[in-house]
DNA sequence: TTAAGTGCAAAGGCTTTGCAGCATA
DNA sequence: TATGCTGCAAAGCCTTTGCACTTAA
């Protein structure tokens, strides 16, 4: 992401208003993968009074305006991040829940080869992998 | 899925309940994608008392013992269809909700290729597209 | 008799929504 | 004043769990 890349000039019309700031900022610092109460809790150490109801409209928000992008890399959460001009998927750990990244250029490849025949229009492909990261693969045989 | 496969020897030793055998034959008929309510539901014609608790417990039971897959192709729900030989992908409508199939070996090759500089062991990938059947291509447009 | 399965209702966990108050234009 | 944002609490939705009853070995 580039450096003095402004996130606040991006919102459409919508006003920036501190909450906004403050969760913009959390995500930018963050780089990425935080869950909904996650940012809540830390958005919570600079502003004791942010409701976790504004937090969750505000990513919706975000995401409408394209400037966040939500993935669900488990059962249970939906994690949020900041677009980023390049297309990238997750690998989350079994393990220790560590989220690694990989981008290849086969995602798009399938996604031509699924849309060769002309029966579906693709407008997104959701893809991670579950497993076991280079710390956690001695603690699976383990156990 | 061979004729006569035999689903209810595939439970490992744990009995075959009238119930357990309800839920796998509408399983069987629905050929895939079923979300548990409307199995629930279909199930509920047959058997007036059968209760959603007993159909979580036994998809989560025959998903363990391997007989069952769970997918989730959206935010909200699980889908369930019984396990087939081929792996195999799915491609949800927005429009009309419809899910199409889709198998390709280039899956696995990207496993491989995620797998190959050894930082990440896959144990399995999550995969389906959003987009737009044949028949609702013109309807996104019209909107 | 004992372990497992079921039905019912309640609870859990994540997310959305109704509403009143507040802020900004 | 009018529109939109926020906080709070309640509700929604899907799923799991506690408990008592039932079933089968």
């Amino acid at each position: 992401m580039s450096i003095n890349r402004n996130l606040y000039m991006e919102m459409s019309d919508r006003p920036l208003t501190a909450q906004r700031r403050l969760l913009l900022d959390i995500l930018r610092e963050a780089k990425g993968h935080l869950d909904a109460r996650e940012l809540y809790q830390r958005a919570t150490r600079k502003d004791q009074h942010i409701s976790l109801a504004t937090v969750y409209r505000n990513l919706r928000l975000f995401e409408e305006v394209g400037l966040v992008d939500e993935r669900r890399l488990d059962n249970v959460h939906c994690y949020y991040e900041l677009k980023r001009s390049t297309e990238h998927y997750h690998l989350v750990c079994r393990v220790c829940g560590r989220v690694l990244e990989f981008e290849s250029p086969m995602v798009s490849e399938l996604v031509d080869e699924v849309q060769r025949n002309g029966d579906f229009y693709v407008s997104r492909a959701v893809l991670y992998m579950e497993g076991y990261c280079r710390e956690c693969k001695g603690k699976k045989q383990a156990s």
